[in-house]
DNA sequence: GATTTTTAAATTGTATACAAGAATACAAGT
DNA sequence: ACTTGTATTCTTGTATACAATTTAAAAATC
């Protein structure tokens, strides 16, 4: 099969394909992969193919040994504890940042956000919320105005998105999450970035809670 | 103890050189590099060189623009704050982390590395001393037994090698340092997981303002 | 002279050929 | 049966050739 065509180089295509394929699992944990299969299966060649190999050893999700070859990682519930213990600390800076430094265009942009999910809550529509779940943080990350705390956020965020997924299908789980969300905003609309950081923090332990336990069910 | 294996393949070696002058500032922001020229001037093919640059701009030290070309981007002053920020949250966390997890190895270690900063101390030799100031931190990242934590503080502690080494010509800070490094060596000894993870924010915060200090003599 | 169009050069993106290292299979010796 | 040495094969590492894109420079038009 050829690989979706929607990134403007292979390299960056053949990097989602391997990505979703280790996050969605199609690529087991331990499973080793030779350039040469990989090139034939997408066809492409081994040059795009290595290129997107090391930026995923780069994120962790394989792990190359010189001369040897890689093998795929991927994201155990370990590494989901310390993400989301990572995440606890930096998305509590970062809320704490954007509460003082927020801009008039992605806070409104936040508003719309959470105005949309208390829609979409309403709605009982999964799929919307889970976007906009992900859209929320994102804009807090770039609201941070420090682009290293927002490139560590994306890279973790994006690490467990399967994960995510499982956790927002927890009963009342999404609707508390908009609360909380809303609780945010409000504290960063107003500036008290205490407050901001403490909520967040808050809110990213219950999502681990959440996440943990729709792991262990199933 | 695991050993250093050096640079095995070019692009490694290729990294590491232009990772070295990127910090030392040879080679300048914003400056514009072509695979070609660094081809012939490091006298490698333009492969080994394109997936240094890539790991390079994975880092952050240079942005590449698709069908453009690479730009030095290095590390600015505001990166230094945003730099120490993210470092004071996750270090702390990394000690608090340590505290409860350290091995007797890793354990023994820290306290090699404490022993020997008060012997050099002595001895006036500010070489060791910040050979041994980055072993500590090294040495805690490991101990958090947390591999992304480990893997961010590695990299964010890199990209600030140099102003490191220049807050450290801060007159007292190498002896403030190691007291510091004691008291922190000592909560975790006796497992204090708190204590070892304020104490670990507050060497932070001190440090960066030496390096804030030294950075505004210069 | 200014602006658009065309053309050429430079540069990145990709494919492929070749070299070097590692894993595997197998034979010989004990 | 087990080890050891060797040859073969497989896989990664590197160099180079080619394609595609972008920049610039020159030519043409107004």
């Amino acid at each position: 099969m050829i690989i979706d065509n929607f990134a403007k180089s292979l390299e960056q295509s053949v990097f989602l394909k391997l990505e979703e394929e280790i996050l969605n699992g199609e690529l087991k944990k331990g499973e080793s992969l030779t350039e040469n299969s990989l090139s034939s299966r997408l066809g492409v060649s081994r040059t795009p193919i290595r290129a997107a190999l090391h930026h995923l050893a780069e994120e962790g999700l394989v792990k190359i040994e010189a001369n040897r070859g890689v093998t795929v990682v991927g994201v155990s519930e370990t590494d989901l504890v310390d993400i989301y213990t990572i995440r606890m600390r930096l998305e509590g800076l970062a809320s704490r940042a954007a509460a003082s430094n927020i801009s008039e265009e992605d806070l409104s942009d936040l508003r719309d956000s959470v105005e949309l999910s208390e829609f979409y809550i309403r709605k009982r529509d999964a799929e919307h919320l889970k976007e906009l779940d992900t859209r929320f943080h994102e804009i807090i990350y770039r609201a941070s105005s420090n682009p290293r705390l927002d490139k560590i956020l994306s890279e973790l965020h994006r690490n467990i998105r399967v994960y995510r997924k499982l956790s927002l299908t927890v009963s009342d789980r999404l609707e508390k999450s908009v609360e909380e969300h809303r609780e945010i905003l409000s504290a960063i609309e107003s500036g008290n970035a205490e407050e901001a950081d403490r909520l967040m923090t808050s809110h990213i332990s219950s999502a681990l809670d959440s996440v943990l336990s729709a792991v262990e069910k199933q």
